[in-house]
DNA sequence: ATGAAATTTTGCAGATCACGCAAGTTTTGC
DNA sequence: GCAAAACTTGCGTGATCTGCAAAATTTCAT
C-alpha cells in the first residue's frame, strides 16, 4: 500500500537516513554532538542547512532517528500482543521482538549510548521521546488492564515497563556477559513479577 | 553554618527566586513558556538579560528551579533514611517528607503541571532533571541493596522508585479524591511490593 | 513524450538563545 | 574607609530554528 509508492517517497526516506547517519558519523568523529553544527551535518549529507531542518527539528532528533523508528514498531507489536497476552508479557515480548542485537551493530550501539550519556541535550531529547512513547502507549495499557488512562495503576505499570526496556537494554549493552539480549530483557521484566522490593532471587557468583 | 552567611548570599538567592517566579508568572500570563523570551523574564525581575543567563542556562531551567531544589532535599532525606529502613520504604517516606501539598499552593502546582505537559521543551527539561536525579541516587541504592551501581537490580529499583514518585504526585494532583498526598504516595509505592503485574488489590468503587 | 500541477529544495531574513569577555558596580572583610 | 573579591551589565559572536517565496524536481494525465 503505502510502501514503495514512488521515487519521491524513497528519495525522502534516503535523505532522512543519510542525514541521521551523517549526524552519527560526525558526532563520533568530533567527539560529541555538541561539537557538530547543523550546517556540517547538512554538508556531509549533501543538502542545504535549510533542508536539514525540514527533516529534523534539531540535530539531537536526527541522531535519535532510528530510536523513534523503533518506537513505532514497538507500539504496533505491543498493540497486537496485548490482545492475546497479559500486558506485562506483551511488553517483554514486544521488546524482545525488536531484536536490537541482530538489527544493529553492537559496537555502534555502544558508541551511540556513550554519545547520548555524555551530552545533556541528548539525554533530554531521549527522555522526551520516552515521554512521547508513554503518551502513545497509555491507551493500550489502560485498555488491557480494564482501567482508565487517568488511573494510577496503568501509569505505574507503563512507567515500570519503559524503565525496564531502557534499563535492561542498556545494561546488556554495557556488559552482555554470556547472556543473549532476550535473556537479559526477560530477567529484567521478571524482577517486577514478584515485587521489585525483593532482591534478586539468584545472586549468581 | 552556611545559612544566612551574608547580604550577598541572600541577594543572590532572592534574585534567583525572583527570576524563577517571574518566569512562572509570565508563562501563565502568555499561555505557555514558549511565548515568553528570556529578555521579558529578566525585565520582569528587574535585571539584565545577561544576568538571567548567569543564574539559569535556560528559561526551562528557571521554571523548574524549585523542582531542582526539592531534588536536593529528597536526596538528603533518602540518604539518611536508607541507613535505617529498607530502600523502598526509604524512598516512599522520603517522598512523603517533601510535603508538596503543604509547601506549595495546589492550584499553582496544577498550573505548573499543565505548563510543563503542554511544552515539549519543558517535558525534556524535566525528564533531564530526573535523569540527573537517577545518576545522583544510584550510589545510595546500590549501597543499600548491597549491589554494584552497574548491576541491573539497583537500576530497575531506582527507575521504579522515580516513576512512582512522579506518577503518584501527578495523579494525586490531577484528582486528589478524598485522600491525602501521603496516602496517594503510599498507595503507589505499595503497588510494587507484591509485583506490578498484579492488578490493584482493591478496585474501590 | 510533454506540459501543467504538486512537491521538494534552497537561500534569505529574522527572532531567539546561550555564552565569553571586559568594564562598571556592589559587597565584603579588615 | 579602602582594597580585594564578587556580581552585574553591555556588547559581540556563533548557533538554532522558523517563515517565506523563488527555483528545481517529480508526478500524472494526456
Amino acid at each position: 500500500m503505502a510502501e514503495s509508492t514512488g521515487l519521491r517517497e524513497r528519495k525522502k526516506a534516503a535523505t532522512k537516513a543519510a542525514l541521521s547517519e551523517a549526524t552519527f558519523r560526525l558526532a563520533l568523529a568530533k567527539d560529541g554532538l555538541d561539537h557538530v553544527t547543523a550546517e556540517e551535518i547538512a554538508a556531509e549529507a549533501g543538502v542545504s542547512t535549510r533542508t536539514f531542518h525540514n527533516y529534523f527539528p534539531s540535530k539531537e532528533a536526527a541522531l535519535l532517528y532510528d530510536f523513534q523508528q523503533t518506537t513505532g514498531q514497538l507500539l504496533a507489536g505491543l498493540r497486537e500482543r496485548a490482545r492475546h497476552q497479559p500486558i506485562w508479557d506483551a511488553f517483554r515480548d514486544a521488546t524482545i521482538d525488536m531484536r536490537f542485537d541482530e538489527k544493529y551493530d553492537i559496537d555502534a550501539m555502544r558508541c551511540r549510548e556513550q554519545l547520548i550519556h555524555s551530552s545533556p541535550s541528548l539525554i533530554k531529547e531521549q527522555s522526551g521521546q520516552f515521554m512521547e512513547l508513554f503518551a502513545e502507549a497509555i491507551d493500550i495499557v489502560a485498555t488491557a488492564t480494564g482501567t482508565s488512562k487517568d488511573d494510577l495503576y496503568p501509569r505505574l505499570l507503563l512507567g515500570a515497563a519503559l524503565v525496564t526496556m531502557k534499563t535492561s537494554t542498556e545494561h546488556w549493552l554495557s556488559d552482555p556477559g554470556d547472556r543473549t539480549l532476550a535473556e537479559a530483557i526477560t530477567e529484567a521484566f521478571a524482577h517486577f513479577e514478584r515485587g521489585i522490593t525483593q532482591p534478586p532471587p539468584a545472586p549468581a557468583a
